[in-house]
DNA sequence: ATGAAAGCGCTAACAT
DNA sequence: ATGTTAGCGCTTTCAT
């Protein structure tokens, strides 16, 4: 026997008023909560319900409400512990709201992201979290798309330049430069850094300040170098540190270099885990060889040793809050100001002296 | 200008039948891709829905189908690196079939685990992969109810006992016992054991073997003081260890106790944290004043100080697996039989001598 | 407060 | 190959 068979004789809306005695329209209403319905025929109506065991199809009321009360929401890697942390932040909001996750995973490439955007518009999904992979004005037209069919949308962690869509993001300048000035204060020149991002350029200036992550905390990283009137090295940012392969290929070529870096920042746990499992591969020590901080305070920076220097974010949080906007949003409230997200640099012990 | 106003203009099957001058039924073929088309009509149709920036209505077509091509996926916490993995391996599969994911969270709570199934019927997801948490069979009346619904399920990780589903889940019984012999060879001989799922008893015996992976662990540590000719401590296993309040509560019971633990296996990754920074508060230290052993060997755990024993499992592949599963199940295919996953203790430096 | 009937956007059945 | 006609299960007019 098939599945499909045993399916379709779930009971309907139809079937409910016909056991309630009462029109299929009037069953609806009790059964819906919504227009006028007397106590009596409230309670024959539950009553059939109860004995049908009717549940009703979201589908079908969707269909005509225009409304899934469905979010969808875009990572790039879901497997990242920072994306699980935002995720549950965003899942506990909407849960409590009523709505649900829809999830899609852009693995950091436009193509899939694009993709996963057209797939939940098709499912009529009422807003969408994003945490875009790129910041190419030419990569977000997908973007202008959601707003464009009348759904929500917010950014998360990561701003397009040029779309006006409100972000829900860091500033980073404040942890970057202080992370950088205890570097340079260490006596460290060459500073790198890795993101698995893809930007419009190879480096960038604080012209872009405020959109994108990396331009924040390059821009921070610049303060520093200025502060302590050190020649900043734009060539040690590297984008596209988004796989095992990308980092190693990244780690061979900063150190294939005349001068290495001294020290490296990795924007999230993934890279760093894969940074220093190449750096151990290697037979690099931190900090003696290699100087280290990283985003993200997750409790096992604490206990590894030597124990990492990192930036925090409030992650968690930040899900939460992206979560209550785009409802906000949705039901026609208005959300208030965005709070600031303050990073906080906290220094440990991978950070060597020169 | 209201959101909704802007949605409802979204051409239909309708709008593209008249600007390719054919009937609805033709477009939404060609659109659809089935029946049958001739050249013309189909290049007319997909011109016209080029020009109206067409794109289908992805409630409607499952309303009609009865299929939504939606995998829902319910696990005790989306925050958990090890469910972060196994959605990875989820996505991935689903998404190269064409499944989107629909994310539910149980909070490792049985009425919340119910609300979401309920949600994910009601929404008409074609199955559900869950993660359930417990293993009462009071607690399981709902995953019978996906069954009866004509929908298809798969568990996770563990299994429940009086439920015939297929479960996609490591026989630990083997790794269990191999670290619990690595234990006991170092005199270990009060070992704690930490999970965050509820049992129907405070300790399990072998007879419920094959259902619940509580159930093959303790076996497997049975096993291992049988063969050490040791007697078993079954008050040392702890349930419901699923907040860092819950776990100092537990640690709390376990050290005030005349005799305390010697050692402690944690069930996953964030019980380990949990427990490792308990543990630092009370300056209690690995391995010196107790042995440590977690499941799931992630990559901070090599790099921790000191590295942590680990029983290995390969999440990501099964939970490609699961997906793969369920969808030859509603595909009405063959799924082949479960490969076995294999457990494998990996040991660090967190166990000492006694 | 209630009911009849008309849709939502699509697919399915039955013609031709 | 194409068109016509019914629906899917629900909400929403519009009457009464």
């Amino acid at each position: 026997m098939s599945l499909g068979n045993i399916r379709s004789k779930a009971p309907t809306v139809a079937d409910v008023a016909r056991e309630a005695q009462v029109s299929k329209a009037q069953a609806a209403r009790a059964l819906g909560g919504y227009g006028s319905v007397s106590e009596d025929v409230l309670a024959r109506v539950m009553a059939a319900a109860q004995k049908l065991a009717y549940r009703p199809n979201e589908l079908a009321r969707s269909m005509n409400t225009g409304r899934s009360n469905t979010l969808g929401v875009i990572v790039g890697d879901i497997e990242n512990p920072h994306f699980g942390l935002a995720l549950r932040g965003i899942a506990d909001v909407a849960r409590q709201a009523g709505y649900h996750v829809l999830l899609g995973n852009s693995d950091e490439t436009a193509a899939d992201e694009q993709d996963a955007v057209r797939v939940m518009l098709e499912k009529q999904v009422d807003g969408i979290i994003i945490a875009p992979c790129s910041s190419l004005p030419a990569d977000s037209a997908h973007l202008a798309q959601i707003l464009a069919d009348g759904r929500a949308l917010k950014l998360f962690d990561r701003g397009v330049p040029g779309l006006a869509v409100e972000t829900i993001m860091v500033d980073f300048t404040a942890s970057a430069r202080q992370a950088t000035l205890a570097l340079l204060d260490a006596g460290h020149r060459r500073i790198a850094y890795l993101t698995s991002m893809t930007l419009d350029k190879p480096f960038v200036s604080s012209s872009e300040l405020g959109l994108t992550p990396v331009a924040q905390r390059v821009a921070g990283m610049e303060q520093a170098f200025a502060e302590r009137e050190v020649a900043f090295v734009p060539g040690l940012i590297k984008t596209r540190a988004s796989s095992d392969a990308a980092i190693a290929a990244i780690i061979d070529d900063l150190f294939h270099h005349a001068v290495p870096p001294s020290a490296l920042i990795a924007s999230d746990s993934l890279i760093a885990m894969s940074v220093l499992r190449e750096l151990g591969n290697r037979g690099l020590k931190v900090p003696q060889d290699l100087s280290f901080v990283m985003f993200d305070n997750f409790p096992w920076t604490e206990i590894v040793s030597p124990p990492l220097s990192v930036i925090a974010q409030p992650v968690y949080e930040m899900g939460r809050e992206a979560a209550r906007r785009i409802i906000c949003d949705l039901r026609g409230e208005e959300a208030g100001v965005m709070p600031n997200f303050d990073a906080a640099f906290i220094p440990r012990r991978s950070i060597g002296q020169i």
